[in-house]
Formats: C-alpha cells, structure tokens, sequence
RNA sequence: GGAGAGGUUCCCGAGUUGGCCAAAGGGGGCAGACUGUAAAUCUGCUGGCAGCGCCUUCGCAGGUUCGAAUCCUGCCCUCUCCA
C-alpha cells in the first residue's frame, strides 16, 4: 500500500467542512502511525448529559466523526455524566438542578437512539466519565488545576466576554474545562472533535496531555451551524434549531424556513451528500439554474430522509405544499373539545377559547391577533374581538398560517 | 476588609427637577401584504384580565407623599479599583 497516498486521501476527506485542525501536521503523523501499526486512531467526543435531545447543529460533528468510521478508526463517545451530576457550567443562566444517575442513564439511552441515525455503532464506544472523575481526590485536583492559569483561562472567549458584560463567573466553572481535558487523559484520545466553540477547551486537553506523559491530541473543530434565523447558532433555548426528533412535518417545515443563503451550508454540513454534488448545487443556485425554492425542498427531503425514511420525506413535501402553497388544512389537525361548564348557552367567547386550548397564551394576545386578521373558523376570517362562538363538532381553527385546531364536543 | 458603579418589561438598553410611564429605541417573537418557501422585502402588533376600564410590573422589604421606576432606610446580588 502507499502510505503517502493514503495519509492523504484520508486528510482530504477530514478536511471537508471542518473549521480547522490543530496542528494539521500531527494529525498526518497520527494518520501514518495507524496505518503502518493498524490501530485506529481513538477519535473523542464529549457530550452533556443534561440536554438529551439533539439537533441538527449537534449532527456537524457526528457527521465528521461518521467520517473518520468509515476510515476505519475508532470513536469513543463520553457522557459528561459527572458534570451532569455537579451542576451547570454555564452558571449565568439559572443553576441547573443536577441529574439524578437514573436520569443520565436515560438521556444517555436517548442520545444512543438518536446519534446511530448518523454513526456507526460498530465503531462506538461509550463511557461515562464519573468512572475517571469521580474517584479524584482533593490532592489530584489541585494538582491538575495547577497545570494551568487563570489568565490563560480568561482568554477563553466566554469568559473573557463575561468578564467584559461583568457578568458572574464562578470559580467551579474554570474546572470544567480541565475535566474535558483530563477526559482526555483518561481514554488516551488521538482525537477530538468539537464546534469552533470548543477549540479552546480542546486546546487544553492537548495542554493537559503534554503535561501527563502523553502524546497530544489532536483539535478538529467544525463549524457551529447557524439557527432558523440564519444568524444565531442553532440552540433549543434559542428556539432557532431542528431537532431530531422533530416530527417529519416540523422537520420539513423548519427546514424551509432557512434563509435561501444558508442552503449550500446546510448540505454541506448535515448531510451525507458528497463534496462534488454539494458544488454542483452551488454552482446552480449561483447561475440561476436552479429555483432556491426547489434546492431547499431537496434539501429538507435529504434531512427527514436521514432522521425517517424517504417515504415519510415524500409524506412530509406532499402536506407542506398543501399547506402553504395551496393555503389548504394539514392531515392531521390537534383536536381539542372544552369543558361544558365554560360555556354559556352553548357559545364562549373566542380568545378566550382560544387561550384554553394554547393556541394563544392570552385573551388579550388573540384580540391582537383578530385584529390582525390572523384568525380564521371554518376559512372565514373573524372580524371582531367581541365574537362568541358555538361549538360545532369538527369546526377548525386556524390562527396565522401554522396554528390549527380542530373542535370536538 | 475599604472605595466606587450598577440591578428596568422575553433580551439588550433609555428613563432619577416624583405625576403626561405599561415605561423611548433596538433585538427577538408574532401577524398582515407580497411572493418563489415558514426565503427576501414592506407594514403592524408585542404585560394581564369574562372583555377597554381596571389590575399587576421597573432586584427584595419597608417608609415619605394625594401620587414613586424615579426620594429615604435596610437587605440581597453583580462588576470595577485598592488591600
């Protein structure tokens, strides 16, 4: 075999869609080493227990390390369990309440179902790191803090912007960086992977590893995908992001409301679709050749196809053209039926059913909502804020283009 | 431990000669128009309430006052500088 060819092949492939790698130079070396010895490299990635529901921005990454499987090495996913049971790193919003052990075995159960729609689990390995973390004693954890500074801790971007915002920073807080690294440490990894977020954190594991005896790790960032709203990166509390666990209605949906300039990005980083294809579609979309309408149609086909199944992808295309090309009723409509005590002669006031059944969090948000010619029963749009309405079995209601409800006695 | 700055509505951020403040402006969100899609653009709305006049909100608890986000007292929290 040529090695050289193969080092390189195997770079090219890792290259695409990454942020950076860090020293790219090492991972060459590292690459050389596994082939001549035939030992996969051990590719890391951590993970946080606390939020078991992925999204699409997590995938980035998963799709990254789906690469190094199918260049035969070896990926060790952590559960941050520890952490989890500490507490909240990211103190500035309100401190987390730590997960109990059975809670993190089950959102651990959770990612496993979700992350294998992307990896193989062939060449998955899964650990916990309380094994490694929990057994330190005060000493050793002295010891490894005293392996970095502060003033190097405070160049992390995070930080340093808190500090600027004058926002808190918790001392327990700059320990959590140093239990990645030691993660790192402990399972010996070539490898690690993370959203540019993270290359600091990553940095310190090599850091950290040096300082151990071992042979640093190499730092492969990808890039953070951005939201829905094409600025901000995809978060659940940002209420910006896909979820994997959307449903293939929500997840079409969703995709088509990205931005058309976020298009070729998307295929290029949560999706299987080769490097070649990915320019082709570029190259249309630049020229005009293709309607963005239809790319992003594409496009959200390949993402429920990935997370379902191609029918199902189809099933999901079929109700959205209904929906808001035809202005016609979803399949499936949430039914709601009210309690006869809040009616009065049969009739109830509109917003007010409307907030019983959650379409609208207020009387007064859905007065604002008809006066704005959002709400429609039955496709007759309702003029006044005063209206009472009786209930008549399988009556709908729509209120702006997404919401319905249909009504059940 | 000492000195100073600050805590406002979902977020950021105005507002401190007390009333005209449900509170400027921006962001986000929602809606309407248009369309090529839940893209882009433009416009409007954005505390609550059996319903328009009332109720609650400006770190927390009291106080002064006819009336307080604005004044006083105590407390809690954050940041900066010094030690």
């Amino acid at each position: 075999m040529d090695v050289s060819k193969e080092i390189n092949r195997q770079l090219s492939i890792l290259r695409q869609g990454t942020a950076e790698i860090v020293p790219e130079e090492d991972l060459a070396q590292k690459i050389k080493k596994s082939i001549l010895s035939g030992k996969p490299l051990r590719v890391k990635l951590g993970l946080d227990p606390t939020a078991p529901d992925i999204h699409l921005g997590h995938t980035v990454v998963l799709h990254k390390l789906r690469q190094f499987q199918d260049l035969g090495h070896q990926v060790i996913l952590i559960i941050g369990d520890f952490t989890g049971r500490v507490g909240d790193p990211s103190g500035r919003s309100k401190t987390r309440k730590p997960l109990t052990e059975s809670e993190i075995r089950e959102n651990a159960r959770t990612y496993q179902e979700q992350i294998f729609h992307v990896l193989d689990s062939d060449k998955t390995e899964l650990v916990y790191n309380s094994q490694w973390l929990a057994p330190l004693s005060f000493a050793e954890i002295i010891q490894l803090s005293a392996k970095y500074t502060v003033a190097r801790m405070l160049e992390r971007d995070d930080f340093h912007k808190r500090y600027i915002n004058e926002e808190p920073i918790s001392i327990h807080e700059f320990f959590y960086p140093l239990m990645q690294g030691y993660d790192s440490i402990a399972i010996e990894a070539d490898v690690e992977l993370g959203g540019t977020d993270q290359k600091f954190n990553l940095l310190i594991g090599r850091t950290l590893q040096r300082e151990y005896g071992q042979e640093p790790q190499v730092a492969v960032t990808v890039p953070i995908l951005e939201g829905l709203d094409g600025k901000q990166k995809m978060s659940k509390s940002l209420g910006n992001y896909i979820g994997i666990t959307d449903t293939p209605k929500d997840m079409y949906g969703k995709t088509m409301s990205i931005p058309d300039n976020l298009i070729v990005r998307y295929f290029e980083l949560v999706t299987k679709m080769p490097a070649d294809e990915v320019m082709k579609i570029e190259e249309g979309l630049t020229r005009e050749q293709l309607h963005p309408r239809d790319v992003k149609m594409r496009l959200a086909r390949e993402i429920v196809t990935t997370y379902y199944d191609e029918k199902t992808a189809v099933g999901a295309e079929e109700e959205f053209k209904q929906i808001f090309r035809l202005g016609k009723l979803p399949h499936e409509i949430p039914e709601f039926s009210i309690d006869s005590d809040l009616l009065e002669e049969g009739k109830i006031w509109l917003p007010k059913l409307l907030q019983l059944a959650n379409l609208v969090s207020s009387t007064s948000e859905a007065r604002r909502l008809i006066k704005q010619g959002a709400v429609r029963v039955d496709g007759q749009k309702v003029e006044s804020q005063d209206t009472e309405i009786n209930i008549i079995d399988g009556q709908v209601i729509r209120v702006g283009k997404r919401r319905f409800l249909r009504l059940r006695k």
